[in-house]
DNA sequence: GCTATTATTAACAGGATTGTTAAATAGTTT
DNA sequence: AAACTATTTAACAATCCTGTTAATAATAGC
């Protein structure tokens, strides 16, 4: 298959280093992937990531960074101009949740990092704090105004906001700590599984907002 | 204030140490507490640990135990004899919600340990099965029923408690984790900030069921 | 009080981890 | 091909971790 016994083959030690980095990291966080894990993982000696990189941390930062970049683009707001509002909620939510689905190992390693590394999450700080409050601000307006003209239930709507976004983010950690558990769940079954969620999420708050049956 | 300099004082070192290792397991997990830090945090040297404990796995054994318990016995479905089915299902609801509030750091710990080490959980696999099994049952024929003679709306009782379990479990994982990010909220605030959770969580099943207001 | 047991400490062994470095190897340039 | 540069390895240093042990201090029993 394709193990590569020397790197310099086709290209780039440090790519591979990246990738094995980048799988570990996303797997057990910061703390329990060590340098020596990723260099076997590799294929190359750990010194190469120290040449490469110079340390953990900094390879930890590019991976990190990597997928902060991900994250933080996802929360652009779903703009659908002219959608009824309902419309556009769906597709907030849908749209969350298919990242996600591209995604799946994001939430437990920004979880991670955040819980026993917060000083890496530092420098994000700030810009998480801005998008949040980006696309917070942005529905909170959409449903302030809904509610306002009676059109659905009233609500508050940082809490309808929690609901989502811990829905879909519960979704993904605990599915994986369910198979742990119980490895008899099929594995070729998340799709399926999360699909399933997805929807059941998007029914949820529609009956929340409308309290009545939709489809 | 309450600060010792030997242990032998009042009476138990062995008591010291498992106080110690409790929370600092339950903060960090099986992998990230090291038998110094317990030692250091319990005023003793960690060779104490050893004499009383043997091996960090040991305590962490001990420590875990005694928390499995207090989780399955959460686990007991609340039976309200001929309580109509909805003061049944968000007793349910409550009673699971305000059970965390007693072990806010649970669902954190449990996450951890079958994420990192679901090795150590192999001896409570089955009964964490029977009781899910059983709990799952009885609310799902509840569920079923009510289903059955038109009084709820139509939905699949498993993504349900789904809801339910997520929605629970996921107030308490995340807002330490969002603390930790965004140290401006206030600590104080914990509590009616988990009081609105609740109430949110409770209104948002019941929408999802009966599609009506509330309260 | 004196012995025997129990609790506690300090020191150490063995292993793993991050990071460095000097030497070897491969590759490039001219 | 010689000189130079980039890559890779093996060996090592420093630190930390778990667990052991031999020696010391405390306590209980008689």
């Amino acid at each position: 298959m394709g193990r590569k016994k020397r790197q310099a083959d086709q290209g780039s030690t440090e790519q591979a280093i990246m990738s094995a980095a980048e799988e570990l990291f996303l797997e057990n966080g910061y703390n329990l992937t060590t340098t020596t894990m990723i260099a076997g993982k590799a294929g190359v000696t750990h010194a190469m990531l120290h040449y490469y990189f110079r340390t953990k941390e900094h390879i930890f930062i590019k991976v990190l960074d990597k997928n902060m970049e991900e994250l933080l683009a996802s929360f652009q707001p779903v703009m659908k101009k002219d959608a009824p509002f309902w419309d556009t909620l769906e597709s907030g939510i849908a749209t969350h949740f298919d990242f996600l689905m591209k995604h799946p190992g994001l939430p437990a390693f920004i979880f991670d990092t955040v819980r026993f590394n917060p000083e890496l999450m530092e420098n994000y700080r700030e810009r998480i704090r801005g998008s949040l409050e980006k696309i917070m601000g942005f529905h909170y307006k959409m449903i302030q105004k809904e509610m306002d003209a009676g059109r659905i239930r009233r609500t508050d709507p940082l809490q309808l906001m929690l609901d989502v976004i811990t829905l879909n983010l519960s979704a993904f950690m605990l599915l994986p700590a369910a198979r742990k558990l119980f490895p008899d769940i099929k594995a070729g079954e998340d799709r399926r599984i999360l699909e399933d969620r997805k929807k059941e999420i998007i029914a949820l708050i529609k009956s929340r907002l409308y309290g009545n049956d939709m489809d």
